[in-house]
DNA sequence: AACTGAGTTTCATATAATGAAACATGTGGA
DNA sequence: TCCACATGTTTCATTATATGAAACTCAGTT
C-alpha cells in the first residue's frame, strides 16, 4: 500500500471528468457523477472549477454540460505544423515508453513505404529503424496496413503492379488482407528482417482518409504472438488517437 | 472572508497551468513554475496529473512539457456542427451572463445583415433581438464592423451600393470606419432603435476570414459611454475566443 | 572539484477536499 | 392539488490529502 502518489486526486478526477466529453457531447452533473462514481456532490464542485475556468461550458437550456473554449484556444495553439513526423512524434515517444519497443511511421510513395519516423526501444536488444528509409510494399506489417485499408482502386492497382518473389508469396500476401480489415491490424514475422517482428495499425486523419501506418517492432523471441496481441491494441489505440491531431 | 468557495483550488491551479499553452507551445517545470507563483513542488505534482492524463505530453528531447493527445479527442468531438449560430450559442450565453445584456449574431448577406443568433438579457429592461432578423447594413454597430473588417474591394464596393438617408450621414458613417478599424469595435447610440445603444466587434475564423459581427445591445440609459467601453473589451475578447471555434 | 540550476522525492503540518445529509427546485403522476 | 421523485445546490464536521520547505539527484559549467 505504499504506492508513493507524485499525482493530486481532484486533479485527476477532474480531468477524467473532462475526459468522458471525448464520446459524449452533452452530460449532466448526475449522469457525470454515475459514469465516475463520484458523489454528486464532488462532481459539483469539480464541474464548478471546469466551467469556471472555461474548459466545460453550461447549455442554457438543457442544463448540461459541454465541451468550452478553452479546448480550441489550446487545440488551435498546436496545430502550427502539418508534418505528422514532426506531429505524431512526442505521441510515438508515449507509446515507446509503454511498450518498450521501437515505433514506426509509414507512409506509402508510389509502389514503395517510407519511414517518415521512428523513435527507438531504449532496451538493450532493439530493433533500429532508420528515418527515411524506403521499404517495399510487398513485406512487412506496415506495407500489409497501408494496402488493406487503401481505396479499393488503389488498392486494386497496387496488388496489381508490385512484385513479389513468387506467385505463392503474392496469394500469402493476398490472402491476409481481409484478415487485416477485419482485425484492424497486421503482424509479421521474420518477414523482412531476419529476428524480427511487428505489429501494425493505419492512422485515418479526421478526414478519414488513410495517411500512415503506424508500428512497432522488435526482436521475435521478445514480440511472442500473445505480446503481439497486446501491442496491437495499444497500437490501434494510439494510431487512433493520432489520427486526430491530422487534418 | 467567507467567500463561500465552490470551486477545488488544486483543480482550478492545474487548469491555470493548462491554460499557459494558450500562448506558449512549451514550457518547462520552472517556466510554470515561474508563471504561475506556485512552488514547484506543487507544479510538479499537477503536471504528473495533468501528463499521466494525457493532456501535457513531456517532449523526450526538450523535457518541457506539450500541449496532449487528449485535447485534440476534446477539440474533435465539438466541431459536430459548422453553423456559427449554433456553435456560438453556448458561448454567447456565458457572455450575456457576464455583461447582462442581449448579446446577437451577424452575417452579411448581400448589402443586408441577418441576426443569425442571439441570447436576450434578462434584465427587466432589456433589448429583444428577433433572430433571423434582416437589418440594413447602413446603420448600427455591427453594420460598421461588417464593412470596416470586409475585403477592400468588397468595402468598396458596398460603400458604393448601400443607401443612406443623406449624402450627410454616408460621410457621417464612412467617416468612423477608420476609427473602427484601429480600435477593432463599433458603436452606435440611437441609431437604428431610439433609445438603443450597441457595442460590436468582428468575428475571424481560424482562416481570418471575417464570418460575423458580434454585438451587444440594451437600453442607452444602462450603456453609457464609459460601460460601453467595458463592454467593448469583453465583446473583443469574446469574438476572438469564438473565431477560434469556426473553421 | 565545487557550483549552479533544473527536476524529483520526502515529510510534517494544517489546509482544503471530501461525502453525508439537508435543502431547494421542478416535473409529472395520481 | 398534493405528493413523490429526481436533479442540482449548499452546509458542515471530519480526516484524508494537497501543500511547501527542505533535502536530494543529476547534469552541465566554471
Amino acid at each position: 500500500m505504499d504506492d508513493t502518489k507524485l499525482t493530486v486526486r481532484a486533479v485527476e478526477r477532474a480531468l477524467d471528468i473532462l475526459s468522458l466529453f471525448t464520446d459524449e457531447t452533452e452530460l449532466s452533473l448526475t449522469e457525470i457523477a454515475a459514469k465516475t462514481e463520484l458523489h454528486k456532490s464532488t462532481v459539483h464542485r469539480l464541474l464548478a472549477s471546469l466551467e469556471g475556468k472555461g474548459y466545460l461550458v453550461r447549455n442554457a437550456e438543457t442544463e448540461k454540460y459541454r465541451i468550452g473554449f478553452r479546448i480550441w484556444e489550446l487545440a488551435a495553439n498546436m496545430s502550427q505544423s502539418d508534418d505528422p513526423g514532426v506531429l505524431l512524434q512526442p505521441e510515438m515517444e508515449r507509446l515507446r515508453d509503454s511498450l518498450g519497443e521501437t515505433i514506426s511511421l509509414y507512409v506509402r510513395d508510389g509502389n514503395e513505404r517510407i519511414r517518415i519516423q521512428a523513435v527507438q526501444s531504449n532496451q538493450a536488444i532493439r530493433r533500429v529503424a532508420p528515418i527515411g528509409a524506403r521499404l517495399p510494399l510487398s513485406v512487412g506489417a506496415s506495407s500489409k496496413v497501408l494496402i488493406a485499408f487503401a481505396e479499393p482502386d488503389e488498392q486494386a492497382q497496387l496488388l496489381q503492379e508490385l512484385e513479389w518473389a513468387s506467385p505463392a508469396d503474392r496469394d500469402a500476401f493476398v490472402g491476409q488482407l481481409g484478415d487485416i480489415r477485419r482485425l484492424g491490424y497486421a503482424t509479421s514475422i521474420e518477414e523482412r528482417e531476419p529476428g524480427a517482428a511487428a505489429v501494425s495499425a493505419p492512422i485515418y486523419n479526421r478526414a478519414h482518409k488513410l495517411v500512415a501506418a503506424l508500428g512497432v517492432s522488435g526482436p521475435s523471441n521478445r514480440l511472442t504472438l500473445e505480446k503481439m496481441k497486446e501491442h496491437a491494441m495499444l497500437i490501434i489505440e494510439g494510431a487512433n488517437r493520432m489520427g486526430k491531431m491530422l487534418k
